[in-house]
DNA sequence: ATTATATGTGACCATTTGGTAACATGTCAA
DNA sequence: TTGACATGTTACCAAATGGTCACATATAAT
């Protein structure tokens, strides 16, 4: 059952990625290691990260497939290999449209909460 | 198996919450909606936010529970309702732990893939 | 040409996730 | 105290997720 259209949070107009994607790919958290480690070193290959991960090759290579379809990592190939880049397009994205909306009502919110919790 | 160990991530001093547990619980469409729907209007009970959400009971109180135990929800009870609270503090949490980062290096990794696709 | 190495695919499995329906409990109000 | 209403629980189901293994294909180097 489709419970709520997410469609309202567009995608980005410049990467194109469905933010409920690019939040389904940052939920795992083997994914965002895998972040982590482009961020340390950019343009490394499925080999270089199978090495850092104690998962399977083809472990990796599924939430690689994700994190591309998300837009989180592009690629490009070099004859055998292919390397992988990490793109931060999508990330300033959830930041646009969804993490700085809550972060500027934070004090405001903060104190809501610390009030009704005394009221209590 | 345990492909990585996210406890590196620290769960944020102030909340508790294990930084996973905060972007599992907002990889779902429903609960961000839900959120939104606290951001509008502080304080609903389970009835309230039922009826904006075209999805059961049951299903708004599961939904309820993730966020309450990632934190992103805090609840008081009244009589026989119970009143629900956005709790801004884990988003805050994934901005500084996560996203705010990605978004340091943004410009300068852009340039990054840019150059790189030039090249190619 | 052959071999080694790197990425890609198909089939499979266990667990988690997202949802429903039916029933149980607790509390306010007449 | 009884009825109405709000939240909570138990049991169940389908589909998606996260992972494995074995095999296939493509490229580089000797």
């Amino acid at each position: 059952m489709v419970t709520y259209n997410a469609t309202h949070e567009r995608g980005c107009s410049a990467c194109l990625t469905p933010l409920n994607d690019v939040f389904k790919a940052l939920a795992d958290a083997s994914r965002r290691h895998l972040l982590d480690c482009l961020y340390e070193r950019d343009g490394q290959t499925l080999g270089d990260l199978v090495a850092g991960l104690a998962m399977s090759r083809f472990g990796v290579m599924k939430h690689l497939r994700v994190l591309e379809e998300a837009n989180l990592v592009v690629t490009r190939r070099k004859g055998r290999e292919k390397l992988h880049y990490l793109n931060p397009m999508p990330i300033q994205m959830v930041y646009d449209r969804w993490v700085g909306k809550y972060r500027r009502g934070w004090t405001r919110r903060l104190s809501h909460i610390k009030n009704m919790l005394e009221e209590s």
